[in-house]
DNA sequence: TCGCGCTATTTGTCAGACTATTATACAGCT
DNA sequence: AGCTGTATAATAGTCTGACAAATAGCGCGA
């Protein structure tokens, strides 16, 4: 069978800019795009489906299928002779991975990051403690393997990337929580889209490493409330990263 | 308001529960239901979607529209030639609305509901504080009407179970950040599901007001600790509640 | 044994017609 | 005049049937 089939890399990098080979999924990322950025916002009414399909040179079925997709996530709302409308953004399922990556791909507002990282404060800081309290020993081996190859590779490396995604995944799956799985990591996902930035702006300016030990040595002790404040240090030092790159960046990119 | 017709071409008994009112709708719910209830295991392959469509009696392209609802949440992934199979659990999206109220159209096992239980656990008694610190006093007077609200009406009537969700969202909204927002009312709706259950089983055993109020007085004051402490009482006995019901209740069938 | 191209299967896309739903305007009634 | 019910028109929803594109798996040949 395919098992070590799944070799990770190759297929996420294939989510680049421009499409992603199927129609009604450009279509959706297109359209979602435009709504998270505000270029169309909650109340307006989207052209009816035969202009849209042909303003866009795709099929009616297509687009329908397209607006599906943002109709599931909550972003639109379709009723017969209304029309499609966006949706108020409480309404948004603003958790959801493709949701949170078109806001990173135009430049979410800063109040946006702040309330992301605000969330992670919550959220990973308890589930730090949990993994205290029930990993086993092959997570433990699994996140120190992971910290090994990260603090060789360095940040500045995919390589080095994939193993720092490998421990907070390891430390999520040890708490044993599905439903916080899925949250964490698609905060952990997103706002490690910001690591880009930071890159891309220059050198990074701390050593990630000991806060890192500090976590995994708590989780490996046991010890919760330990474990619960070392990850508040980690992600507190990155929103400070990050805020700091943001702000010596006021000028846009296009 | 009679919901007359339905009978037409008479072979479509297959809808079940009735309503959705579009056929995609209610397509994907059943194969959502069908999926989060391991009917259909990740990895597992469904028809194709020709042979699908023409089992469910609808054309190929509402079948479609189906799929690419339960593809936006995660739940499947299409490819061609390979066809469609079930994601493995951790690509579901565990957060979005429609998905846990699969989850609980399909009894869910309990311990899904004592991970979400304790997810709520994490972000429930984070937001008290936040909004013990950020509240309005508009919105600080709608929490003061909802409570007072449920206090007359009882958690027994549809206006009080409204009331209290007025509450929570209220709260939420005080936090002024959507993402919080978002998880923790598709929690707080999913939860409450629960409470069908329980006023199901009996009388309510024990007054929430109490502990709301407390809630409220903390946010009211401003003290953010004391508004952790109030909220994380007030989920750990709903969660009593809750598991001594259906402790009580281990009826199963199938 | 290994690699390469063929093919069959499945999803993806397209086009056009018809149906169902409903907001709105309008006529009719009180 | 004000209200009520109905006709109308606009839009999403559904269906049909066809063709295109991608690709997993197989067989062929080096």
């Amino acid at each position: 069978m395919s098992k070590a089939k799944e070799a990770g890399a190759g297929a996420d990098a294939e989510r680049e800019e421009g499409f992603s080979g199927r129609i009604h999924g450009s279509i959706a990322r297109a359209l979602g795009i435009a709504i998270v950025s505000g270029q169309h916002q909650p109340g307006d009414v989207l052209n009816n489906e035969i202009d849209a399909s042909e303003k866009l040179h795709v099929s009616r079925s297509a687009y329908r299928e397209a607006i599906r997709i943002l109709a599931a996530k909550g972003l639109v709302e379709s009723r017969p002779k209304t029309g499609t409308r966006v949706s108020p953004r409480h309404r948004w399922s603003l958790l959801d991975p493709e949701v949170l990556a078109w806001f990173f791909e135009s430049e979410p507002s800063e109040a946006f990051l702040q309330e992301l990282y605000e969330l992670r404060m919550i959220v990973e800081p308890a589930a730090a403690a949990l993994a205290a309290e029930r990993r086993d020993d092959a997570q433990l081996e699994r996140m120190r393997a992971a910290l090994v190859a990260m603090q060789h590779e360095t940040l500045a490396t995919e390589a080095g990337q994939a193993a720092d995604r490998d421990f907070h995944d390891t430390v999520l799956e040890a708490t044993r929580n599905a439903p916080l799985c899925t949250l964490s990591s698609s905060i952990g996902a997103a706002v490690r889209w910001t690591t880009i930035f930071k890159q891309r702006d220059r050198e990074l300016p701390r050593d990630p490493m000991p806060d890192h030990w500090k976590v995994f040595d708590a989780i490996a002790a046991g010890r919760a409330d330990q474990a619960r404040q070392a990850m508040e240090r980690l992600v507190n030092l990155a929103l400070d990263d990050t805020r700091a790159a943001i702000e010596r960046r006021p000028g846009r990119q296009s």
